[in-house]
Order: C-alpha cells, then sequence, then structure tokens
RNA sequence: GGAGAGGUGGCCGAGUGGCCGAAGGCGACGGUUUGCUAAACCGUUGUACGGGCUAAUACCCGUACCGGGGGUUCAAAUCCCCCCCUCUCCGCCA
C-alpha cells in the first residue's frame, strides 16, 4: 500500500508512477474522499471533545445528587447525531481503504518504463550448450525414462497437474533438499516450513488480494486460500510485529508447494510441465532496513543465481520494465533458465524489492535505535522454482543416448546416482 | 466437536460504570553518587490519526485505542451480544 500522506503531498509525483506501471487508479478519486474524510473528522472530533467534557461534568453533578435528567436527555440527542457523523466518517475511510488496496506500488528510479518489450538483459551466465544431437524436449524425457506421469495426473486431479515417479521424484526431492542446504549453509538463510493454507489478512497482506483473486484456489467454507508462493504465509509471519532493529536483516528460507490457477493463461504453454496448477519452490523471504534494501536486493539476486551456477545451467537476468512488474514489487530482476529442448527461457525466480508495500499492508514494522518506528523493507526472490529447474536439467543434461546425466552437486542427494536412465 | 479459564502498554500485572491512557513492578532512557562496574536514589518513558505552529517525524491542542466487531448508557477496559485467538481437560484422529 502506498503512504496516503505521500499521495497527498506529492500528487505529481505518485500519478506518473501509477502510470508507468500502467495503473487506471484514480487518485483524485482517492483525495477527494480523503478531503472529506478529513472534513468530518475535524468536525466530529470537536464534538467528541464537548460530549466528553459534559458527561464529566454531569458526573460529578449527579454525585452531587442534583437532577440530571434534562440534561442527559439533551445529551442523547447529542450523541446520537456523533454517532451519525461517525458512521460517514467510517464509510469514507472504507471507501479509502478498498481503493489503496487496489493500487500498485510505484516503481524505483532504476527501473525501465514501458512494458515487457523494453525488459532489459543485464546479465547472462555461461553459454547455450552445443549438443551434436537435438536435445528433446523434457515431456518426452520424461515419459522414456518413467519420471512424469502426465495423463494419471489429469486423471486424478485435471490438466496442468503432474505426479513425479521413481527417479524423478528423486530428482525433485534432490533439488529441494539441494537448494535448502545451499541458501541454509552457505547464504545466512534461517529455513520455515509455513502452513500451505492462509487466511485472506495474509493474502491481502503481501498483495495478492484483492487484485489477483481469480489466480487463487480457495476453500470457500473456511476462508483460507491455497498459497501461490512461500512468501504469502512467510512475509506475513511478521504481520502487526515490530522487529528491533538489531533484529535485521532477517533472511527466511521456505520451501514448499504453490497453487496458481493460471487464469487467463489458457492454452499457454499448455506441454509438458512449463505451467503447471501446483508446483514446488524454495523461497527466500527478506525484511531489512529500508536504507540497506537495494544493496540486499543485489544480495538476493546473487543468492538465487548460485543455484543455477552450481548446477551448470546457462541463464540470463532480466531487469523487468515497469508495466511488466507485479503488482507490489518497486523493482524486479527475473531470472531465466535456457531450455534447449523448448529452445526457450523459461523464468525460474522473481527476485523483487517491495520496499514498504507489503509491509505497510501487513504493518510490518521496526523499532529504530533512537525509539522511532518505520516500516521494514520487504524483499523475495524464488531461490528456485522448480519444475522449470527440473526441466532445464532433463533438457540441459541429456546425453546423446537419451540419459540424465546427473549434476555433481546432486549426486550426494540421489544416493550417488551419475545417470538417470 | 464438548466443557472450563483467559486475552490490558516493550514485558509482567492491577483495575466491575465517571476522578483510568490506565496502579505497581520489570525493562529502557536521562541524571545524582562512583577510581571503574554494580547497587541505591531522583526523573522520564505508548501508538495512530486530525488540527495548530513550524525547517522539523520539535512543540501545543484534540480524538481514538485495554483481542476484533456490535449494543446498552449522558458516560464503557469495566455491563450485554457475536466472532477470533491462547491455555487446560474430555472426545476424535495422521
Amino acid at each position: 500500500m502506498l503512504d496516503l500522506k505521500f499521495i497527498r503531498e506529492n500528487v505529481k509525483k505518485a500519478k506518473e508512477g501509477l502510470k508507468k506501471k500502467n495503473s487506471k487508479v484514480d487518485l483524485d478519486e482517492i483525495l477527494k474522499l480523503d478531503e472529506r474524510r478529513r472534513e468530518l473528522l475535524k468536525e466530529v472530533e470537536v464534538m467528541k471533545a464537548d460530549r466528553n467534557r459534559i458527561s464529566k461534568e454531569l458526573g460529578i453533578s449527579k454525585s452531587k445528587g442534583e437532577d440530571i435528567s434534562q440534561k442527559s436527555a439533551e445529551m442523547k440527542a447529542f450523541s446520537q447525531k456523533i454517532k451519525d457523523i461517525d458512521f460517514k466518517v467510517e464509510e469514507t475511510t472504507q471507501n479509502i481503504n478498498a481503493i489503496m488496496l487496489t493500487v500498485p506500488n510505484i516503481p524505483n528510479e532504476a527501473v525501465p518504463v514501458g512494458s515487457e518489450a523494453n525488459n532489459k538483459t543485464v546479465k547472462e551466465w555461461e553459454k547455450k550448450k552445443n549438443f551434436n544431437f537435438k536435445p528433446l524436449p523434457h515431456w518426452e524425457l520424461c515419459e522414456k525414462l518413467d519420471m512424469v506421469d502426465f495423463k494419471r495426473a489429469s486423471k486424478i486431479s485435471g490438466a496442468g497437474f503432474v505426479v513425479f515417479k521413481g527417479k524423478g521424484a528423486l530428482l525433485e526431492r534432490a533439488l529441494i533438499n539441494f537448494m535448502l542446504d545451499v541458501h541454509i549453509r552457505e547464504h545466512g538463510y534461517k529455513e520455515v516450513v509455513p502452513p500451505f493454507l492462509v487466511n485472506e489478512a495474509s493474502m491481502t497482506g503481501t498483495g495478492q488480494l484483492p487484485n489477483l483473486k481469480e489466480d487463487m484456489y480457495s476453500v470457500d467454507k473456511e476462508g483460507l486460500y491455497l498459497i501461490p508462493t512461500a512468501e504469502v504465509p512467510v512475509t506475513n509471519l511478521y504481520a502487526g510485529e515490530i522487529f528491533s532493529e538489531e533484529d535485521l536483516p532477517l533472511y527466511h528460507v521456505s520451501f514448499s508447494a504453490c497453487f496458481r490457477k493460471e487464469a487467463g493463461s489458457y492454452g499457454k504453454d499448455t506441454r509438458g510441465m512449463k505451467r503447471v496448477h501446483q508446483f514446488d519452490k524454495v523461497e527466500l523471504v527478506k525484511f531489512v532496513l529500508p536504507e540497506a534494501s537495494y544493496e540486499e536486493h543485489e544480495k538476493l539476486l546473487g543468492d538465487a543465481e548460485t543455484i543455477l551456477q552450481k548446477l551448470g545451467l546457462h541463464y540470463r537476468v532480466r531487469l523487468l520494465a515497469s508495466g511488466d512488474m507485479s503488482f507490489a514489487a518497486a523493482k524486479c530482476y527475473d531470472i531465466e533458465v535456457y531450455s534447449p529442448g523448448c529452445n526457450e527461457y523459461l523464468e525460474v525466480s522473481s527476485c523483487s524489492n517491495f520496499e514498504d508495500f507489503q509491509a505497510r499492508r501487513a504493518n510490518i514494522r521496526y523499532r529504530a535505535r533512537d525509539g522511532k518506528r518505520a516500516y521494514v523493507h520487504t524483499l523475495n526472490a524464488s531461490g528456485i522454482a522448480l519444475p522449470r529447474t527440473f526441466i532445464a536439467v532433463l533438457e540441459n543434461c541429456q546425453t546423446e543416448d537419451g540419459k540424465i546425466a546427473v549434476p555433481d552437486v546432486l549426486r550426494p542427494y540421489m544416493g550417488g546416482l551419475e545417470y538417470i536412465d
């Protein structure tokens, strides 16, 4: 959420920022409501001051045994008037909040303005691997090696679900454990295993609600949502809390299944497992001091990259343009791994700095050494998303005779296995 | 799922209708004392919002806040209703 005071005092800046994000939100409407709310507040607070004063006097009179029935009757009417205005204040406040929750974050200065076409490749690691044969797409490899069962997955759950089997399941598990261990042991993250179902407040805190409701699975009877990423439970872990400055920065790493309806992308990436409704992901979440957040952002990107480097997978880093960033992000890098079987780059991580946008929604603050309170900055990155990493391993590590050469770093996690065949 | 107990400031804990933004304690901060540290003593110490005055998030005024929401009342931390959460016991159960 943006700071209403900031909007009030920097209307032009706010409008420009929102335009870069392609937001159609009407700031003038918010400002109008805000002004009305403040007028009502001013009016009702004076009345309340009167009420408090007279009530006190009545209490004293009564204790002296004086008759206060006449005054009481007057005050009853007065209190009702206050109640009426209070109701209007409340109504206006709710209107403002409802709109404010739909206002996206505004991009950082360093973000290129524009749409997807203006995304910039800022880094490439290694080169596309040369094959002296035609690399197969992962769905063919999966079928040949009996690693993933697409057919039975759709039988038991529907299209867009996968079942890992045998060495496929082992590889999936190995990747998860490998990633967790690297982040815990080498990058200083503390592991968290969160619930996969969260309430509406949590979904609102990180910015999935209200705008992305159609993309989420929910258990309506219980008022719960299936998490689309561990970012949601992990960030909201500290909702409503105040850190000490010494607690920061705080790094969490979390494995979770992720559930996404992928509404609006029907017909896209239907083959194989590039886009599925449930996938595994290792997520990195940081809580940091505002002045440190951009430095932390670069470090975070590096932490996610490490995984692909250790796996020996060629990738590129894209700095997203303002219009291609997610709702809550102020700056975002995508990491895209190369998939030779599909001949395309697949997004395996979004590495975002949300500044205080999520912290404001979820009310996550810190107490500075001088006693003042302020919102923390939150950041997160996939570290990294599984099915596409799984795809990249299969397609990049396939041999001419149809085996998968297990990357060195994964072998300890697979009982020393060298080849999947 | 059933029964009971509870939810008050950074923390502990008192408070059953007005004199309560809230005793007391701890902690923190400032000071006195001290060779240094500790102890002791004195003082200060919630947040948000609105307004005034501003260089100011400094100061002044007001309002709200005792788990959340509603109600009763001239007046609610306190009484009533609903909900959430925690703990204990019982039941069920991976």
